[in-house]
DNA sequence: CTGCTGATTCAATCTAGATGCAGGCGGCAG
DNA sequence: CTGCCGCCTGCATCTAGATTGAATCAGCAG
């Protein structure tokens, strides 16, 4: 492990100076690694809670469903993300992962919390701001859900993959890879996989974007955020007050 | 204030048996309290953080809304919730906060939960766990957004706002007081007024609920819970790892 | 009592997005 | 090369819920 640097600290250090004893509690909770395929499902909801997982590479997803099949897909995860950290909260589990790719992911216990918790307040302030911004995003997504068109959801949601991969990697430039299929796409937003067909190939021809292969390009961002009121939750959050 | 007990340690102690040091932490963040009439506008999104609150009595929602007049309402705030949590990640306000009848709120800031970051693991370990269930709430009401009807949003909104009641008032029957307007109830679930009222009718006429007044009678719940497949978050929190 | 305001209800019309089905295309196992 | 399967696209039809506007009803100030 320590030959190469923890994705957790690597993304959690871009909101906040670090220590050497905190980098390395949290690089503690990426020791042991699994891989899974694509289009696995690594665990159930309902099922009772245990591990966590923070995201060595390749997007995976959560979703709930109804007993008769909808289905929605709540997170999409990329690498550095913490998958299941809301269960925390619960007894059992409340959502689905699955794989959309091939990934890594560092699996650790729900009782590594405890540690940090009576150890760094610092780093408990930057756990409970994650959550807490996590929710914000929620917030965000839900009035999406709520008030927007298909063509403003689907523009709200590339804006939001795009700007979490920025935090990560400054020199992202428009054009973002995009392993999901339509139907995915149509999960997650609350619509079906035809209308997000017919809603990206309009979004071609008008010119807002561009497709090629599995990548996807904005050429009209400042339109787009105008369109869709957006607001980079990422890019903003507080540190301020945390504990010295 | 010591007069008479803290709601917030009320509320909180369902879920924790707590010494009387983190009692007095808590209860000292309601020192002041400020009264609002009905209908007001106590601070608006995007404006500087400011404080949180804590609801001492009366109903309020924090809502977002989009350059063209659409409003999203993204959560219903009770008796010994707080208000303005995921704002604390952020530099500025998210969301509008507006009460719907005359409320009393113990306002306290953000830099309060510096010091039970610092002296109270086990205070922290609570906060976060209301945070992440914030969120598993969230995530719920998402799919009820994205892949639920009309009728069916109506009757989660119903069963989560009387679970919710529960958590303090035990003897809480099958009747709730209901201060919103149908608008309100449309700018919650992502519907119209107009549609929310065809739709409380209709579930009056086919015998799943009554009204009277501003009260609204669950005559079905347990027929409500399986159309909805609705799990109660609120009984549901897991504090067994919790420090000591 | 009168007039005003805000909430609810009713009815007619409209539309965004769903549904169902039929190609077409690409990857891949054999 | 062949056949299969998953994904995307096109097209015709359908419907849940939106929209508009007007009627009713309950408070509430004067």
């Amino acid at each position: 492990m320590s030959d190469r640097s923890s994705c957790l600290v690597n993304k959690l250090s871009h909101y906040m100076a670090m220590n050497d004893a905190d980098k390395s509690r949290l690089a503690h909770l990426e020791k042991s690694e699994r891989t899974f395929g694509a289009g696995v499902e690594v665990y159930q909801g309902g099922d009772v809670n245990g591990d966590l997982y923070v995201v060595r590479h390749g997007w995976a997803f959560s979703y709930m469903d109804m007993p008769d099949g909808r289905r929605q897909i709540v997170k999409i995860h990329h690498p550095g993300d913490i998958i299941g950290f809301p269960d925390v909260a619960l007894k059992n589990l409340t959502t689905t992962l699955c794989t959309m790719e091939e990934v890594c992911f560092c699996p650790f216990p729900k009782s590594a919390l405890d540690v940090i918790l009576r150890e760094s307040p610092r780093l408990s302030a930057l756990l409970l701001s994650i959550a807490l911004r996590e929710e914000v995003v929620l917030i965000d997504l839900l009035r999406a859900m709520g008030r927007m068109s298909a063509r403003e959801r689907v523009s709200y949601m590339l804006l939001d993959l795009i700007s979490r991969l920025r935090i990560t990697n400054q020199r992202m430039t428009d054009t973002i890879r995009l392993p999901m299929t339509q139907s995915q796409i149509a999960d997650y937003l609350g619509l079906t996989n035809v209308y997000i067909s017919k809603t990206l190939i309009q979004m071609e021809e008008d010119g807002a974007i561009r497709r090629h292969n599995n990548h996807l390009q904005l050429l009209q961002e400042d339109k787009l955020i105008e369109l869709t009121d957006f607001h980079d939750r990422y890019a903003d959050m507080d540190t301020s007050w945390f504990p010295a």
